[in-house]
DNA sequence: GATGAATGAGTTTTCATTCAT
DNA sequence: TATGAATGAAAACTCATTCAT
C-alpha cells in the first residue's frame, strides 16, 4: 500500500478515535491497532500523537473550507449562494460526523490545536463579516468591530445548529439549511436597520 | 477555616486549572498544590477527579443559570427583560472566565458531564423556544421543532459572542450585550415572518 | 463506656474485618466506622494497626489455649481427655470463626505476627509430643524428633480438619470430633511399632 | 532474551517476593528491579498485579502436580507408591521453597486466589479419599463425607509437615518422607476397623 | 478523653515514545 | 521500511497515622 492512501487510512482511524475519546484519552496503542499499522508507522507518518492530530484537523478543516469555497463563489452574496454554502456546511457535518466533532470539540479548547481551528474559524467568520459590510441595507449601523463580532454570531448559530441536527438526525438537511439561512438573512437584515428605540 | 469555606476555594482553584487544561490534562497535584491543600483533602471532599470537576460544573452552572432568572421573571418577554438577562449572561461570562471556558468547553465534550451541561443549555434553549413561539409575530413560520432549532441557534450565536468577547476585553460590557440582543431580536422578528420568495 | 468494654467491642470488630480481609487490605477507616468509634481512639487504645493485630491474636490464642487446658488437666492422656480436648478445639472454631481464620490465616504467614501464632501451635505441639513420647506402645520407634515432626503433622491435621469443616456446616461438631479423634490414636498407635518392612 | 524466557524469570522473581512479603504487601517496583525489567513490562506480561499472583500460583501448582502424577501411576495404592508421591511432594517443597510457601499461604486465603490453591488441594485430597474408600481394611468404619474429611486431614498433616522441614532443614527429606508414609498408613488403617469401644 | 480534619508516603496502572532488529 | 519489545514519567487514588481543638 503506497505511503500516501495508508496515511488517509490513518486518519480517517485516527478521526474516529479522536471523535469519541478526545485527543487525551486518545491511545496511540488503540489508534494503530484499529489501523493495522504498528505504532512506530504512526511515528514515522506524523511525528507525534500532536501531530497526528493536527494532521487530522488540518484535513478536516480544509475539507470544509473546500467545500465552503466551493459552493459559491467568494464573492457571491446572493441568497442562492448562502443557500448553497450553508448545505455544503450542513453537508459536511453529515458526511464526516468525526471530523465536525473533533473541530467543533477544538472550538471550547485552549490547547495548541485550538490555534489552527480559530483560524479556521476565523477565515469562515471573515467571509460573513464582508457580507455584513456590504448587505444591501439603507446604512450601516454599527461599525467594523461589530461586525466582526455579529459574523462570528453568525458562525456560532450554524454549529450549535448543526450539533442540534446531530441529536435530530431524522430531519433531512434542506430543512435545517433553511433554518439556519432564515437565521442568517435575518440577522443580516437586522445590522442593517437599528432596532427601534435604540440609543446609539 | 471551616470546610465549606475551603470547598469553595478549593473549586476556585480546580476551575482556574480546568479551564486551562482541559479535564484529562489538570492533574490533581496541581490543584492541590494551588489550592494549598493536600491531594488526600480533594478526595476527602469530592471523591475522585471526576467528583471535584461534576462539582465545579454543577457551581458555576447553577451560577449562572441563578443571574439569568434573576435578570428578569421567568415570562418577562419584553426588549428590557431580554437585555438585562444578556447582560448578566455577559457579566458572569466576564466575572467567571474560567467557569465559563470549562462549561463551554463541555458543549463540545462527549464525556459523562456533557450530559450535565446540555441540561444547563437545554433549560435556557427552553425559555427562548417559548419566546420565540408567543412572540408577537403575525404567524408562526415554523413548527414546534423548528422554535427549537432556532433556539439552539440563538444561544450558539450567544456562546460564540462570548467567546469573541474573550479575545477583544476592550470592548465595554454593554456594546456587547447590545449587539447580542440585536441578534436576538432579528432573529425572533425573521421567525414570525418567511423570507420573501421562500417555498414553503 | 468503661474502657475494656469498649476494647473488647473494637476486637470482636477488627477479628471480623481481619478474618474478611486479611491484615494488609483490612483497613483501620473500616474498623473505626463499624466499631463506631474514632479512628484516633483505636491509637490510643491499640498504639498502631500491628498493635490491635497482635491484641486480636493474643486474644484469640488465649482463648484457644485456655479451653484446651479446661478440657482436660495437662497431663491427662487418656482417650476421654483427647476426645474432650478436641471437641473444645472444635467448639472454639465454631463459635470464634473470625478468631480461628484470623490465626490460621498467621499459620502461613512470614510476617512478624506469624511468630505469635507459631508460639501457640508451638505449645500445642509439645503437649501431642509428650503424648506420643509417653503413649503405652511397646517401644519408641523414632526419636524425639520424630515425635516432634509427628505432633505437627497431628496439629495440621486437625487446622485441616478444621477448615474442612467450616466448608461443611451441616456436620455436627461430635462428628468431626469422633474422626480426629480417630486420626491422631492412629497416628499414636502407629507410632509406637514401624510399619512392617521399614528399613530403620 | 526471549519472551518466554523472561516470562520464567519474573516468576521466579516474582515468587520470591511474594513468599517473603505476601500478595499485597509485594510491591510491583521490587519485582521489576530485583527481576531486571521496567514496571511496563509486568503489565504487558501478566497484566495486572493479580495477574502476575495467578500465573505464579499456576505454575506452581502444575509443577507439584506433575510431580505427583509422574511419581507413581493413579490407580497405583502401594506402599511404594505412596512413599514415591510423598518423596516428590517433599522434594517439591525442598527445591520450590518459594513455591511452596505462596500455595500455602493461600490455603489461608479468602481472596479469589484462594480458590485456585483450593481446586488443586481437592485434587490431591480425592485421590486420598479413594485411596481410603479401598483401602483392604475388613469393612468401611466411615461413609464417604468421613472419607473426604479425612483425606484433607492426611493433607494437611503433610502440609504442616512440610512447614516444620522448612525450619528443620537439617533432616534428609527421606527420613521425612519416612514419617509422613507412616502417619498416612497409620490413618488408612485406623480407618479400616473402627477404635474399640466407639459407640457407632 | 475524644475527634474532625489533615497529610506524607506509597501503590497500581497507563501511555507516549523509542530502540534493536 | 517496518515492528516487537521495552521504558521513563506521570497519573489517580488509598491508607496508616497525627494534630488542633
Amino acid at each position: 500500500m503506497p505511503r500516501e492512501r495508508r496515511e488517509q487510512l490513518i486518519l480517517d482511524v485516527a478521526g474516529h478515535v479522536f471523535a469519541r475519546a478526545g485527543y487525551e484519552a486518545a491511545p496511540m496503542d488503540e489508534i494503530a491497532e484499529r489501523a493495522g499499522v504498528s505504532k512506530p508507522m504512526l511515528y514515522t507518518y506524523f511525528g507525534s500523537k500532536e501531530g497526528l492530530y493536527l494532521a487530522y484537523i488540518e484535513r478536516a478543516g480544509g475539507q470544509l473550507l473546500d467545500r465552503l469555497v466551493r459552493a459559491a463563489p467568494v464573492g457571491d452574496q446572493s441568497v442562492a449562494g448562502m443557500r448553497s454554502r450553508i448545505s455544503e456546511f450542513l453537508a459536511f457535518v453529515e458526511e464526516h460526523a468525526d471530523g465536525w466533532r473533533v473541530l467543533f470539540r477544538e472550538m471550547a479548547s485552549t490547547r495548541p490545536f485550538a490555534e489552527r481551528v480559530a483560524e479556521l474559524r476565523a477565515r469562515i467568520a471573515e467571509a460573513i463579516r464582508r457580507m455584513i459590510e456590504t448587505s444591501p441595507g439603507t446604512r450601516r449601523v454599527y461599525p467594523g468591530t461589530a461586525a466582526d463580532a455579529i459574523a462570528h454570531a453568525i458562525v456560532g448559530a450554524g454549529e450549535s445548529l448543526a450539533n442540534w441536527w446531530l441529536d435530530h438526525p431524522e430531519l433531512p438537511r434542506e430543512t435545517v439549511a433553511d433554518w439556519y439561512l432564515q437565521v442568517v438573512r435575518s440577522v443580516l437584515a437586522g445590522t442593517a436597520s437599528p432596532p427601534p428605540g435604540h440609543p446609539g
